[in-house]
DNA sequence: CGCTCTGTTGAAGAGGCTCAATATGGGTGG
DNA sequence: CCACCCATATTGAGCCTCTTCAACAGAGCG
């Protein structure tokens, strides 16, 4: 049940703007960034839809052009967990182009969504071209299975306090001047990213409201009043 | 307080068969082996000795070309979990090749074992010169960062008793030709890599052989009797 | 052969989930 | 622009799972 939708518009400007916007591309010479351009396809995805399902065939790299992008599993027992946000400039379906054919997971775009695809195999002739996308790629996916294996520990070793916790540490961190964020996403869907429920999100915020160590300014607005003691929870 | 010991020979068939063991190079021609071989190190570590530790630079790739290594972390609160274990032809110390310059996990040798190791300059001169070995990375990184969220999105989702199942029916799928199987590490080690207790671990599996799901042979095997069950609990 | 680390079993208690009732608020259509 | 509506968020109570602590059994190694 894919829903690919042509994109209204096909200017170079959107084109260019996806390529020049992903770090894995960005870094080449323009003449080289025309070239992939040139293979690009611009799609674009209403709020809701569907960009890909787990177990349909990948053969595509999607870039985020504008919009966001939600992407989620399903266990085993059929239970749902965020794995992660796309923003512009973020880029998914990746693994497939390198293991497994099929996707593992489900993206779907969150706001009305704009994203590039590059098709696997004129990738794989971008690679053999030109060997810093690899490189860049590489970093990418050490990035990602860094940030994978750390989260995991957190789930096998962490109580859910500790693991919101730690969320709001780690967020609050990339504010500059601040100690002040907004959460970048439901609480509901925050809970499905902690592994835990939205009735425990709401209580253990209030929990650490309650011990001083932050304030909830509002529904989504959190101020850090004590990092300190956040990571001591 | 690394214990990095020079191996006692250094001999042309140890870094062959080092070389020639793993999947991100035995695809290359003879010549371009040996080339590599002659940039590789042979180190050896005794049983228990640590190859890395959290907060080390990083600057080498390390192939296991005997022996067994135990990749684990410490959460934040100071817990342990069981990552990996690493056997003959694979390898460890990649991430920190690419992004962050320093290990974030630890790297233990659990017999006593033997190791490649390929300093990052000599790697980075032959990712650009044969692409082919990106590729290769790349598959492997895509493997390891799918695995590693199913493990996450498992510990998200699913409780202990379904994540002993889960991991018993995915061992048990490695083996042909029979439904039972030895246990990699010990109970200790899988309550750490399943993020629960060995107590856990113990009462699981005596309540999985009580529903005539498995049986426990000896300590360390176990044989499946029903699959789909198993795959239900 | 003994020592030590691993594994097992029991009991108690903590933490988090579920279910249910209620409150809130963002988005939409009038 | 307002009012309504539905998804999201909050709060309470009871229950279930798993951890913790402790005591004991067993296995492997020197």
């Amino acid at each position: 049940m894919k829903m690919h939708q042509q994109c209204a518009h096909h200017s170079n400007e959107a084109h260019q703007s996806c390529v020049s916007l992903v770090p894995i591309f960005n870094h080449l010479e323009d003449e080289q960034m025309n070239e992939i351009m040139e293979t690009v396809q611009s799609v674009s995805f209403k709020k809701g839809e569907v960009i890909y399902h787990a177990g349909d065939d990948s053969d595509s790299l999607y870039i985020v052009h504008r919009g966001k992008i939600r992407i989620y599993r399903l266990s085993e027992s059929g239970k749902e967990q965020l794995v992660r946000i796309l923003n512009p400039g973020e880029f998914t379906g990746e693994y497939a182009l390198f293991s497994e054919s099929t996707h593992e997971s489900y993206a779907e775009a969150m706001v009305d969504t704009n994203v590039c695809m590059v098709k696997q195999a004129d990738l794989q002739q971008f690679l053999s071209k030109y060997p810093t996308i690899s490189f860049k790629i590489l970093t990418e996916f050490s990035k990602r299975l860094e940030q994978s294996e750390t989260q995991t520990t957190r789930f096998a070793t962490e109580k859910a306090e500790t693991r919101i916790a730690l969320f709001i540490a780690d967020y609050v961190d990339n504010e500059e001047d601040s100690n002040e964020f907004t959460l970048p996403m439901s609480k509901k869907d925050l809970a499905s990213y902690l592994g835990t429920t939205p009735e425990t999100i709401s209580r253990k915020l209030a929990d650490l409201e309650k011990q001083g160590l932050i304030k909830q300014k509002t529904n989504k607005r959190i101020e850090v009043l004590d990092m300190d003691g956040l990571l001591l929870v």
